[in-house]
DNA sequence: TCGTATTGTGTACGTTTGTACACCAATACA
DNA sequence: TGTATTGGTGTACAAACGTACACAATACGA
C-alpha cells in the first residue's frame, strides 16, 4: 500500500505539505464528483472531505479560488500528458481518427474527475477559473497545431488557419467529454453510437480542413 | 412605465402568480450574471434578489433545482425563436454564413443571461439540469437537420448524416457563446477575430459537409 | 355576499458557514 | 543542542442558511 516513496514519515515538512494540499486538491475534485459546482463549494467541506480540521485549509491556499487555480495547474499538465500520449499513440496510421478518439475517450475515463473540472468551469461561474482553463486550452490548440505542422498534414494551411482548424477540433473534443462522462457505464450500445457520432463529425472536420484554402470559401 | 397590460393591480390571481414567478426566474439569472453558479445559489439569496421574503420561495417552486427547471424551460423557448429569426433573416444569400453569425452574434448579447445559464449548466453541476438542457439543445439540432432539409441544402444525405452535421455545427455555436459573452465591451479589434474564427470554423464544417458521402471518409 | 383557497409576511429554530485567535508538536536551522 | 518556524488542532462567534409554523390580506367560486 504504502510505498517506499510516499510512507509519511520518512519525508520532509515540505514533503509532507505537498501531500497534504495534494488532497485538499483531491477532495475538492471528488466533491465536484459528487454533482457539485466548484464555486457552490465550501473551505469547511473541502478539509473535512479531505480529512482535517477546517483551519488547516488556510495553511494552503488563501481561498476556494486560489485553490481552484492549484486545479487548473493540474489541467495544464494533464491536458500536455494527453498530446504526449497521443503523439506516440498513432502516428499517421489509417483509420487514425477512430484510433485517436478511442484514445481520447479512455483518458477521459480515466481522469474522470479532472475532465468533470474542465467541462464545467471552462464556461462556469468564477471568472478567474474560467479564463486560466481558456488559456490552457489554448496552450493545448496551439501545441495541437505544432504537432500538425511537424507530421507533415496540411501542409499548405497558413499557421493562423492550422489553428483555427485545431480550435474547432479542441472544441469538438471537450465538447464530447461530458457526454462520455455521463454515459450510464456498461452500456456498449449507446456508447458505440456516441463514439461513432463524435468519430463522424472529426471526420467532417479534417475533410473541410483538406479543402480549405484561404479564398476557397468566399461563396459559402 | 407600467402599461395596462402589467398593472399589478389590474390582474387576475394567475397572472400576479406568473409575475413573482417570473421575477424569482430572472432574480436567478441575475445572480448568475454576477459570476455566481446556479448549484451555488440558495433560496434565501434568490428571493432577496426578486425582493421578497424567502418563504415566498417556496409557493413558486419546491427547491432550487425546481426552478432550475424552469429556466431550463425558458432556454427551450429561446432557443426556438433564435431558429425563427435565423429562418427569415437569411435565405440562403451569398456569404449566408457571416451573416447567420451576426444574427446569431446579436441574439446571444439581446439575451446574454439565459445564454450564460446554457454554457455554464450545460456541463455543469446539476445533473438534472444538465440533461434537461442537453435534451433541449437535440431538440434545436433536430428542429436545425429540418430546416436544412426544407431547404434543399445537402440534399444527397441520410438524414444521420445531417443530424451529425447539425450536431458539430450546434456545438460550434454554443462554444462561442461564453467567448462571445466574455468578450470586454468595446473591442471591435478583438470582436472582430473572434468573429472571423468562429465564421471560418463554421465554412471548414460545411465544405466538410459538402463532402461527406457515407463510405468517403474510411480512409481518413 | 360569504366562506375558502391562495399568495405573501413575520418569527423562530437548529445547522452550517468563514474566519480569528491561542495553542501544540514536530521539523529545520543556528 | 537550543530556538524559531511551520503544519495542524481546538475553541469561539457572528452571519447566513433551509425550512417549519402561524398569520394577514385578498381574489375567487358558491
Amino acid at each position: 500500500m504504502a510505498s517506499a516513496t510516499t510512507r509519511k514519515d520518512t519525508l520532509s515538512r515540505t514533503e509532507r505539505k505537498d501531500l497534504t494540499r495534494n488532497s485538499l486538491l483531491q477532495a475538492a475534485l471528488h466533491l465536484m464528483g459528487e454533482g457539485r459546482s466548484f464555486t457552490s463549494l465550501g473551505i469547511r467541506e473541502i478539509a473535512r472531505e479531505a480529512g482535517m480540521v477546517p483551519n488547516a485549509f488556510y495553511r494552503h491556499f488563501r481561498n476556494t479560488d486560489d485553490l481552484g487555480l492549484g486545479l487548473v495547474e493540474e489541467v495544464g499538465i494533464t491536458l500536455r500528458r494527453l498530446l504526449r500520449e497521443a503523439r506516440q499513440a498513432d502516428v499517421a496510421l489509417d483509420d487514425m481518427v477512430r484510433r485517436s478518439v478511442g484514445v481520447y475517450h479512455q483518458y477521459v475515463l480515466n481522469n474522470r474527475l479532472l475532465f468533470l473540472f474542465i467541462s464545467s468551469e471552462r464556461s462556469g461561474g468564477s471568472r478567474i477559473l474560467r479564463l486560466a482553463i481558456r488559456n490552457d486550452v489554448s496552450h493545448f490548440t496551439h501545441e495541437m497545431a505544432q504537432d500538425f505542422r511537424r507530421l507533415g498534414v496540411y501542409k499548405d494551411l497558413s499557421t493562423s488557419s492550422l489553428q483555427m482548424i485545431c480550435g474547432l477540433i479542441v472544441t469538438t473534443m471537450l465538447a464530447a467529454a461530458p457526454e462520455i462522462l455521463d454515459l450510464p457505464p456498461e452500456q456498449p450500445l449507446l456508447e458505440a453510437e456516441m463514439t461513432e457520432n463524435f468519430v463522424q463529425q472529426l471526420q467532417v472536420v479534417l475533410l473541410g480542413a483538406a479543402q480549405w484554402t484561404e479564398k476557397a470559401q468566399r461563396k459559402i
